[in-house]
DNA sequence: GTTAAATAGGACTAAAATAGTCCTCAATTA
DNA sequence: TAATTGAGGACTATTTTAGTCCTATTTAAC
């Protein structure tokens, strides 16, 4: 269905409540019950965020987590593929290892371009636009045909 | 990783396969020989392809399968949906069934932005784009402003 | 008619990915 | 030094996906 996983789209409800109120620092527990998903699971994201450098995170009696920076720079690209990995919708995108397709695959530079299509899609969309109700993100235009670089 | 499924990297495969030869019909058998893909994994890829709509069958003795209109008209999109169901991120991009967060999910109406740009970058390219070497796809652009209506 | 070759449909098993939980360690502040 | 909070990783259960196989049904050729 290609679709996100269940993490990503928790992901996406937790750093929108924290972004909401950026200044502050939240517990896990606080957001657990502010999004009412389980404390270990939104543990468990909010541990994946920090490592993808999406999150900052202190310890200790006051700790919490915040924003590594504003809104406007945490696209939706960067969040999946904190989750998911690179964003990749064949192996081959990623690598030709045993690709036994050599007779004839050139297939997988149009994957690439569409690859790129998407990619730019999702690095249009920041988590300053998620938590505007209904918003119009900035303007963004992609032309294929300039994604095309000899290989 | 936001990736496909490898039923639908194999559909790819196939289709390039019969595309390349559109006016014969192609047996299961022969199709799963030319792409060294087993044969009761092809078999059950083209049933899903002609269910689809994508592909057309004859039974009977010289049966087979062929396209069901041109490499032209046959989008990427088509395909993924064939084998993966509607192309949407997330599960309320479908339906709000049972979507707990009512108390303010302005995502969901950005993430329906998301998913629009997408799609439309997978409508875009073809299947005949797919079986040029290396091909630059119709120019398209994609205002993602102008996907927004008013709900 | 009968036979052979082909698809249709669905059931089933095995494998892999994902989700979710829990435990122990480290850091910080009062 | 105690209490609170995150870090890291192990583990289990669940779900999804892949892959195979079996039994109809259809059609052309003989």
């Amino acid at each position: 269905m290609l679709r996100l996983s269940k993490l990503t789209d928790y992901a996406t409800v937790i750093l929108s409540h924290i972004a909401k109120e950026n200044e502050l620092t939240h517990s896990a527990m606080g957001v657990a019950e502010a999004t009412g998903i389980a404390l270990p699971t939104v543990s468990k994201v909010l541990k994946i965020l920090v490592n993808a450098k999406v999150l900052v995170s202190t310890r200790g009696i006051k700790g919490g987590y915040a924003l590594a920076r504003s809104p406007e720079k945490i696209s939706v690209a960067d969040v999946i593929s904190a989750l998911e990995g690179p964003i990749a919708l064949t192996e081959c995108s990623i690598s030709h290892e045993g690709c036994e397709q050599a007779s004839g695959c050139g297939i997988s530079a149009n994957w690439g371009l569409i690859n790129q299509a998407i990619q730019q899609a999702l690095e249009a969309v920041t988590l300053a636009d998620m938590i505007k109700p209904v918003n119009v993100p900035q303007e963004f235009l992609i032309p294929v045909s300039s994604l095309y670089r000899p290989i």
